[in-house]
DNA sequence: AGCTCAGTAGGACGATTGCCCTAGGGCAAT
DNA sequence: ATTGCCCTAGGGCAATCGTCCTACTGAGCT
């Protein structure tokens, strides 16, 4: 068992802990029970639980371009690449109604907590919105795009903040659907002046 | 000086720690530390940290309700009511741009620990839930009252967390201006059937 | 066969955690 | 003056925290 087999086992771990418990509630002790590894091994392969969480960082990172990727390559239209992303909410209901969006309740746990990585996990949230604009530019809105992916980012990290306070489905599927009809409405010959922003359908 | 008014500042000073380090981050020295008591008259007045963590929701839902009543009375229309919550938004701007919303991350921190207290901590997304919900019956929208209540809380909800991870002033305000133009355009006579839900204007 | 060395196990470090006990100060009633 | 009690201080409990060190194993090279 090589050394990068290993590392590449407390990452997931580390990663699905500090999901479902939280990064300060999960201790060291808890990822290595998770790997079958003693804690003194451990500190063989990270250093400080500092290094655990940019691993988990960067590992999350580029779970998240692969999965951009895939809705890019998956979707014919902008438009159904957004559904795509919107419907995450669904995909993952299980998993969010217990434990929230993993990239808002870490970075929220991370500005708390005023860690040196809350800026590199806020750029989870910046591969989002970046991916988005584009799709609202690609849909002619090159204008307002940016302010447009806030607006979707900002819907889906509401829907799953309540999702995981009152476990309602019906209420995630009712936003989901609303979400989907919104960007169906986001036409750019509809809108007269790009610096309103549009949250409007016909 | 009475144990009353000593258990009232621990109270307030976990309430305030609680909220800006979080609850797990935050320890029974650090508490005390703030209110300048030793350790051990700690004891005297809460058992155990779930004791302070009941004594602190407790106190965050009379001020919840304090603050309903005031915009209860301080504004003429529903209307007025609803833009005096969303307001809170830029009222508390630097706050929530630091750690977030009082009551999201609570939820979202409490779900994670899976914490006896998560329900509780949920009530006080309900008693704006509630409220709300009254308001927009009062706007003349009794059959989807509920699912409007639930629209804003998530939307302010949303906010929040974005807020907190980007620090972007103009995206709050924008935003907020957003929402005020929704609930603006939200008047029963413009909708036909109430289970559509309405996330349009004219 | 002997050596190197990546990878592991286990223990121990000082600090801090939540929690608990006991001794005593200060004030009110007697 | 003495008693009784609310409140406090300080210490100390076992457990756990993040961190670190050393001894050992086993595979690969010489």
């Amino acid at each position: 068992m090589g050394a990068a087999t290993t590392r590449r086992q407390i990452v997931e771990a580390a990663d699905r802990l500090f999901y479902e418990r939280g990064f300060e509630a999960t201790s060291f002790a808890d990822i290595a029970a998770v790997v079958g590894l003693s804690r003194g091994n451990f500190y063989y392969h990270f250093r400080t639980k500092d290094e655990i969480l940019e691993a988990v960082i960067a590992h999350r990172l580029s779970n998240i371009r692969e999965q951009l990727d895939a809705w890019e390559a998956g979707a014919e239209t902008p438009a159904e690449r957004i559904r795509s992303f919107i419907h995450i909410l669904i995909m993952n209901e299980t998993k969010i109604m217990a434990h929230g969006c993993p990239v808002g309740t870490l970075c929220s746990e991370l500005a708390k907590l005023d860690h040196a990585a809350k800026d590199e996990a806020t750029r989870l949230f910046t591969l989002f919105r970046d991916w988005l604009s584009r799709q609202f530019a690609a849909l002619g809105r090159e204008a307002d795009a940016d302010a447009l992916a806030m607006h979707i980012l900002m819907r889906s990290q509401g829907v799953a903040t309540l999702a995981t306070a009152f476990r309602d489905e019906a209420f995630v599927r009712r936003e989901v659907a609303d979400m989907c009809a919104w960007v169906a409405a986001q036409r750019p010959e509809l809108f007269a002046s790009p610096e309103t922003i549009s949250i409007r359908n016909a």
